[in-house]
DNA sequence: CCCAGTTTGTCATAAAAATGAACTAATTGT
DNA sequence: ACAATTAGTTCATTTTTATGACAAACTGGG
């Protein structure tokens, strides 16, 4: 569907169950980061002699790597531990108002390499990608020979067709209906997955950070262009329908009406913004230290009334979505951050008011720990879910540009017949 | 875990592999009420030939019934149809406040035989399952000797832990900490799940109701006590960290506070409130059909004020369920849907202001089907999810109380040693 | 320093189950 | 009646996992 070209054939005969084998097997390697043999044989429900065979498999493809390692075992044989190749990378893409960062992740969840360009305006579409595709030429040059490359995920605002990868609207770049994907692909070759910033987030902050391995959690992205959140519901991202889920910024929480705002009444953006933040406070464009340390040195008077606005729109939203969503941990990242930090005891005490006791009691609200990386782990992700999913046969491409994808597997094809 | 005996030891060599396919098969046999063989074969992605040998186990454990039925195709030899054998069923179990409920539901989803307990009080824990046992006695006994029991499956309202089916705190029963799983094992010795009522609404309209094969659903569940939620996402019910999640009654959406109000604080049900709609039209304990007529015909005035007030108050809720969901429809249930049928331009236009375009443009408000069955439908789907997850191996129990499960996997474990 | 105890890696063999391809069967339309 | 079409059936083959035995590598105590 989505991706450039073709593998030759696909390779006969590999069973679904040895593709979900083998995508079991390095998603406990991917995720886990450093992992036993005999640790992936009890956590994936196969026998040793099993995971035998399906790690070679893996390993020769470059995937992941086996060596002796620290397994902190006492008694008995050291374990072989595997890794996660850091020969396997991805591109993320993160545009912004006035700029643009791309990384190159490797598979390990470390960011190898990060680059921004910076526009003089906000970009079109067309700017933005032929930035990001230069970027992304820069980093790709730089990249070891041996390197696979999985693809390009992208984090942006607004709402996303995660299907095909066209931003249908993203208020804060200014751009409708912009097919990112495709602009992205033919610049540069290689498969392309765009999802939606917030979503990315809690996924980042649900596999390597803060809630690393809890399976049902909340996060709200305290961004500059407004409150989004992503929603993990069993391990898995929560899309919808067509991918638009987890606009948190937009539902309704009070019945208050601001003439001046556009959006949906009373909606925790209205309430819980960082631009009145900043208009009390007389700043303009602060990133979110700034805003802190202006928060900790105001006088006291209106900047009070309104923080403390805020710390309670922001403990009735957390509450709500403990009450609708029964999470293990609600997760603020972002400007929510600093509102938490400066009224910690104003929002708790807005949770206990507005969650059910049940549901609040085990629920700890948490700060993100991948900070201004976050996005940049998430989007890389979506391009390492695609080679999860089918670990043997997603192409993968070599880090010349010209050549043809560096894909082991229709080699072997062609050796074969 | 959960169930009672033990099945000799389990039989050997039945790989997860296989025993996934036959869950999806037969799966797709009790959604599909009537499938044909190829059907099967494309739906679960497996050839005909291995189609062949798995029914033929489902149908030797008498789990289904295959025979030439009418499967509308034109040309080409006819299908041989696969329909769920109505020789299994589950007992529903359905607590109301002064009365149960309890149902004899087979495995295509109809519902053979029912029979309710009226109690001259809210019963206490014991008093509730030694009516329900009772009832499941009588109707056991009617049982062709043929049938096979899957197990019991209680829809009830408040908290349930469905792990263990303790309900943890139902108000409108006046029940705390119950554990009624193993009340009702005790009793009947047949396995028991709990689970709170509108999630189990939720299911039954996805599985045979008006949202019939749509993956992510959103419920409302206007019940008598108060309003419940049940959200279906990919498919499966959204059950949260302790099977908590769907409260969709506690949710905050307004800054309203009621000082006769106990629960939380501007939430829905204070705000939609069936006892204040009967209490303004002056009735008490009127059932929906009752309360609707009253409605219709009432007198201009403050009652008109009150129903447009809570048709805002649904529109809002909807709206702040798609923006934060994006589901594929938003189903009514119970009084709210009476409301919906009296104030439907309200609800919809509080919908279009309070969703984002992009959410509600394909979303539509739908009134569930099933009617006063859909919580029997849902519990019994409980029993039914367990042998779906493994067909062959799940214990079933004969209508004979005396005798030992009538699970052939143990006679034939049997028979080779 | 050796030896029991423990855990892990590896191999050959066996068994399970799905696949693939060929074939047969039953129907419609011409 | 005959082609076209679709579905059911059979069986040899292939893929892949499971099984069980054994070797390897380490700990810790005597």
């Amino acid at each position: 569907m989505k991706n450039g070209p073709h593998t030759g054939e696909a390779r006969r005969g590999l069973t679904r169950l040895k593709r979900a084998n083998l995508g079991t097997l390095l998603g406990l390697v991917h995720y886990g980061r450093e992992v036993s043999r005999s640790q992936l044989a009890e956590q994936a429900g196969i026998t040793r002699s099993s995971v035998l065979g399906l790690l070679s498999d893996l390993e020769e493809r470059g995937l992941v790597e086996q060596g002796t390692g620290s397994a902190g075992g006492s008694v008995g044989r050291p374990s072989t531990v595997v890794r996660a190749s850091h020969a396997v990378v991805a591109f993320s893409v993160v545009p912004l108002y006035d700029s643009l960062v791309v990384a190159t992740v490797g598979m390990s969840g470390r960011i190898v390499r990060r680059s921004s360009h910076v526009f003089a305006a906000l970009p079109s579409p067309d700017e933005a990608a032929d930035a990001a595709a230069a970027l992304i030429l820069e980093q790709r040059a730089l990249l070891d020979e041996d390197t696979l490359i999985a693809g390009i995920g992208v984090a942006t605002p607004g709402h996303v067709r995660v299907d095909d990868g066209v931003i249908d609207s993203a208020y804060s770049l200014g751009w409708g209906m912009v097919p990112l994907a495709d602009l992205l692909r033919a610049r540069t070759g290689l498969p392309v997955w765009v999802d939606n910033d917030a979503s990315l987030a809690s996924l980042a902050e649900q596999r390597f950070g803060i809630a690393r391995n809890l399976r049902n959690l909340v996060l709200l992205f305290g961004a500059v262009g407004g409150i989004g959140g992503g929603l993990v519901v069993e391990g898995q991202l929560l899309r919808g329908r067509d991918g638009f889920a987890g606009e948190l910024g937009h539902i309704a929480i009070s019945d208050e009406v601001r003439p001046d705002y556009g959006g949906i009444p009373g909606s925790l953006d209205s309430i819980v913004n960082r631009l009145d933040l900043l208009t009390a406070l007389g700043l303009s464009r602060a990133d979110d230290e700034t805003l802190a340390q202006a928060i900790r040195q105001h006088p006291p008077g209106a900047v009070d009334a309104l923080l403390d606005k805020q710390a309670d729109g922001l403990g009735r939203a957390i509450g709500l979505l403990m009450n609708m969503l029964n999470p293990e941990a609600v997760v603020l990242t972002g400007f929510l951050r600093v509102i938490f930090e400066c009224r910690r005891s104003e929002v708790d005490s807005a949770v206990q008011r507005y969650a059910l006791e049940s549901h609040s009691r085990r629920c700890p609200v948490l700060l993100g720990t991948l900070g201004s990386d976050v996005l940049l782990v998430g989007a890389a992700e979506l391009a390492f879910a695609q080679l999860l999913a089918d670990p043997l046969d997603t192409p993968l491409f070599a880090p010349d540009q010209a050549s043809a994808p560096a894909d082991s597997a229709s080699e072997r094809t062609a050796r074969v017949s």
